[in-house]
RNA sequence: GGGAGUUUAGCUCAGCUGGUUCAGAGCAUCUGCCUUACAAGCAGAGGGUCACUGGUUCGAACCCAGUAACUCCCA
């Protein structure tokens, strides 16, 4: 036989990939048929491929494999998205490797150069998920940058504002000082991270002047220190920005500090102590330095308390001149340099090791400075709610439905949006500035212009080149908000045919990371541009992790290479790898073992096709395997209602498990083994027919799974002639038929034989190729003559003798109540058979007396419900009869 | 600090409305086999105090309360 022993995916994937592409196999054209649709969540331009983009786009490649092969109109929107801190970081490093600096570049260059990098290196991962056997529809690419979704984005931007839902104003962001952008609170990455807490003494301001004697506080022992006050702090360096320090009006300590002012140490500004019951008593020294520019919780402290806002840091993380000192040192050097400062001067009472949470930027990795700064909001109170009701309605459902809480408490808490970013790569914010100072909102200068004339005590020179555009651009989730709709153009033209089509898609498969950033959004855009969920369910995979269960990363290098699996276990080996770890909602701990797993199914059926691809027809031969065949039909037929509703509750896992089981085990092991004729015998056609019949249902349901294999054996001759268009991809699953469940269970038993008697082969040690006779004394109704052939076969038994006595002098087993008996010409144990019997005895015993005990309790009897009585019944008798069984055989040993 | 979740075999997970013979699967492990499809294989075996403590119930892995450990989200 020529074909290899080892399945060889290589050119083999490649092959059938670009015939499913020449013969548009992906593509999906709005017909009469019903739509399945996803959209891909886009990745970054500048991403590659990483274990998470595998199983995310493992999993949709499967789901819209299987509704094409259930003859619905399935289309996969593959596209990117131009991710504006990741791919301007990019942009701005490869400058800097050609030794120019992006300040020295006016906007339109930047571009320019920008758009060359993303012609150049964005969209690799697009051919990455090629590799993996995407099926995706191609000519439906888009990119989030591109005309017309800019200009989608953009209206949005206007429609929104003209709702009074975009506003502008001064907040405190998260300022992101290495990508010099405000970043939203979901890009923030909170760590545990060790750190200082500096004690610094603050002198009170005429305290030199004052007695402590003549406060009216009677405990003058409690005061601490009359000249100073110690406050706490992990960030000294921020002292010059202080505006008051906050003491709780309840703490008694301080009662003397009450209307005192104090002076910010080597500076010498005078600010007041104010009190607030904010300020916790037992932590630090239960005095608070008030920071209003740097600080959230300080800045509305400050609000309050009228106080003024000084801001001593540049966009860098430098110090500026309002600092007085240190002007121009990085915030981390300040800290230090500072410290020592204090030091010399004795303001510094003690350093403590200390522990906190700190926010890093997640495009940057750099520390998250609060700054005030005056930026875009979009309000999201009114627009969450209907997007919460979707969920809460359960007209989108999520999977798990444990997110439910989780996407309500986010909702019910959830915070305006800042969607300003001080970048260039990004949709420009249509806001056009008049010389004053004013501002109107337009798509395009000529409409701005117009607008800007209108305005109120317009001076009459004005000009169109004097209006200025906002420099900002928009976040980037402010463009792929609109995705589901965007990519059918439901925006450009709201009517058209594949929007109304397509929309609502299907299924929504992504990380929960992102169920904020993104799930909710669209949600919103939906229900805002559409008055429609944007999908029905989605399903929210798990975080790759690796055995140890560490998140994978770059930095940690624990993460393998897609690519470099593939090559290694083949596409369809580790798609099977993927999802067999993957249970909906549960982060995985991913091992390549899993993915050998796969390849060596892979494997597995290859061989199976092997074994039947080497077989001889006879037609004269009568067909003596009936019995095999219609367990199999049956058998598949109930594995095809159990994997239709896996499927159902988007339980991928245990899909792939109950196909590989059957295949594996039921097709294989079983079926195969009953029906395979003896070496270099040919085998009858109606069998042959059957089996080949089966084999192509089989590949059938392999295919949403492995799809490669099952396309390169699809068309192999053994199934006859294929039509050009003729291929698994389009082949329909496979509707279940009748199930005879009386013969699966009687299988069941048979399969018990015969696996006892392999038992006793490797316990005696008798080699498999000795066939041993066997005598049945059937006590129950299965009629073991029909399953003859196959015992025989499977068990290598050369006569099958039914008697109504027990034999003496063999070797016996029970399966059921049913008893076997097999002649050795080796000697049998006495003993060991008598100690074997005992045991089984016992435990029959004890058995036996639970259930007794049950029957005989009153409240059992009277309080369970009938088919539960009517089971123990039955578990008594049948107990009572094998008992019967084991004592028989007792007595006959001990004559 | 607030909220959610998890804990079942060495590993990853099932276990539905509390009730089939004192918990199932895959992988891994052990034993024996190169048996003419497959050693990426075949046959067989072992492996569990269902995190812990109480409670409800005729009956608890499952329901309730508490404890512990871990994870995530928000502040």
């Amino acid at each position: 036989m020529s074909i290899p022993k080892t399945y060889l995916p290589k050119e083999i994937e490649d092959k059938w990939y670009n015939y499913w592409l020449d013969h548009a196999f992906f593509r999906s054209i709005p017909d009469e048929r019903e739509p399945y649709t996803i959209v891909i969540p886009p990745p970054n331009v500048t991403g590659v491929l990483h274990m998470g983009h595998m199983l995310n786009n493992t999993i949709q490649d499967v789901l819209i494999r299987r509704a094409r092969m259930k003859g619905k109109n399935s289309c996969w929107v593959p596209g990117t998205d131009h991710a504006s801190i990741a791919t301007e970081a990019k942009v701005v490093a490869m400058l800097k490797d050609r030794g120019i600096n992006k300040k020295d570049l006016t906007r339109p260059e930047f571009m320019t150069y920008a758009w060359e990098w993303k012609e150049k290196y964005g969209g690799i991962i697009l051919e990455q998920l090629k590799k993996l056997g995407a099926s995706c529809d191609w000519d439906r690419t888009r990119f989030t940058m591109e005309d017309d979704l800019s200009e989608a984005v953009i209206d949005t931007f206007i429609h929104l504002y003209n709702k009074g839902l975009i506003y502008r104003g001064i907040r405190m962001v998260n300022w992101d000082p290495q990508g010099k952008t405000a970043v939203s609170d979901e890009e923030v990455i909170r760590k545990e991270v060790n750190q200082k807490l500096y004690y610094i003494r603050y002198k009170v301001s005429g305290s030199e002047y004052q007695v402590a004697s003549s406060e009216s506080n009677q405990s003058n022992d409690l005061i601490p220190d009359t000249q100073y006050l110690t406050i706490a702090t992990t960030r000294p360096e921020t002292i010059m920005a202080d505006a008051a320090i906050c003491i709780n009006p309840n703490d008694a300590r301080y009662f003397h500090l009450h209307g005192k002012k104090v002076l910010i140490p080597l500076i010498n500004r005078e600010i007041p102590v104010i009190l607030d019951e904010y300020v916790t008593m037992d932590f630090g020294t239960g005095c608070l330095k008030v920071t209003p520019a740097h600080d959230l919780n300080d800045y509305e402290l400050g609000q309050k308390h009228n106080l003024p806002v000084i801001d001593i840091l540049n966009d860098d993380g430098t110090l500026n001149e309002n600092a007085k000192i240190l002007i121009g040192e990085d915030r981390f050097a300040a800290r230090k340099k500072i410290a020592v400062l204090l030091e010399a001067d004795g303001y510094l009472e003690k350093v403590e090791d200390y522990t906190s949470q700190i926010g890093f930027s997640e495009r940057t990795d750099a520390v998250i400075e609060p700054k005030l700064s005056m930026q875009w909001f979009c309000k999201m109170d009114e627009m969450a709610k209907p997007a919460l009701d979707y969920v809460l309605k359960g007209e989108i459902k999520l999977i798990p439905d444990k997110f439910i809480n989780t996407y309500r408490n986010w909702m019910e808490n959830i915070k305006d949006w800042c969607i300003s970013r001080q970048l260039w790569w990004g949709q420009q914010i249509p806001a056009w500035y008049l010389p004053d100072g004013r501002f109107v909102i337009a798509k395009t200068r000529e409409d701005a212009f117009e607008q800007a004339k209108n305005l109120k005590s317009q001076i009459s020179s004005l000009k169109s080149e004097d209006l200025k555009q906002d420099e900002d651009v928009l976040d980037t989730w402010f463009s792929s908000w609109l995705w589901p709709i965007s990519v059918f153009d439901g925006f450009k033209d709201p009517n058209n045919a594949d929007i109304d089509y397509y929309y609502p898609t299907n299924d929504l498969i992504t990380a929960p990371e992102i169920l904020f950033f993104w799930v909710a959004r669209m949600i919103m855009a939906g229900h805002e541009f559409r008055g429609q969920a944007p999908f029905r369910n989605v399903y929210l995979t798990g975080i790759v992790r690796d055995k140890l269960g560490r998140k994978m990363s770059k930095s940690l290098g624990n993460s393998p290479d897609p690519l470099e699996l593939i090559e290694k276990y083949g596409a369809d080996g580790v798609r099977v790898g993927m999802l067999l770890c993957s249970p909906a909602g549960n982060d995985l701990m991913f091992d390549e073992s899993y993915c050998e797993q796969g390849r060596n199914f892979a494997n597995k059926i290859w061989n199976a096709f092997r074994l039947v691809k080497g077989w001889d027809v006879d037609a004269t031969l009568p067909n003596d395997n009936e019995v095999a065949i219609d367990w199999f039909r049956s058998r598949f037929n109930q594995a095809l209602i159990e994997i239709e509703e896996n499927f159902g509750q988007y339980r991928l896992s245990e899909a792939l498990m109950t196909t590989y089981k059957l295949v594996w085990d039921d097709f294989c092991a079983w079926y195969l083994e009953m029906i395979k004729p003896a070496y270099q015998k040919p085998i009858d056609s109606e069998t042959y027919d059957a089996t080949i019949r089966f084999f192509e249902d089989v590949l059938r349901i392999l295919h949403p799974f492995m799809p490669f294999i099952s396309e390169e054996l699809w068309h192999d001759e053994l199934f006859g002639e294929r039509a050009e268009y003729n291929c698994c991809i389009v082949a329909q699953i496979p509707t279940s038929g009748e199930i005879n469940t009386q013969l699966l269970s009687e299988v069941e038993i048979i399969k018990q034989l015969i696996s006892q008697v392999r038992n006793i082969r490797n316990s005696k040690q008798i080699s498999p190729k000795e066939a041993l006779t066997l005598s049945v004394k059937a006590n129950s109704a299965i009629s073991y003559k029909a399953y003859e052939q196959v015992i025989k076969k499977l068990a290598n038994i050369s006569s099958v003798d039914f008697v109504v006595e027990k034999l003496q002098g063999a070797t016996n087993f029970m399966v059921s109540t049913d008893e076997f008996y097999i002649p050795l010409t080796e000697n049998i144990d006495p003993v060991a058979e008598i100690s074997r019997l005992k045991k089984d005895k016992d435990y029959l015993l004890g058995f036996l007396k639970s259930v007794n005990a049950k029957l005989t309790n009153e409240r059992f009897m009277s309080n369970a419900k009938p088919e539960i009585i009517e089971v123990e019944l039955r578990k008594k008798d049948d107990a009572e009869a094998k008992l019967k069984i084991i004592e028989e055989g007792l007595s006959a040993l001990a004559e």
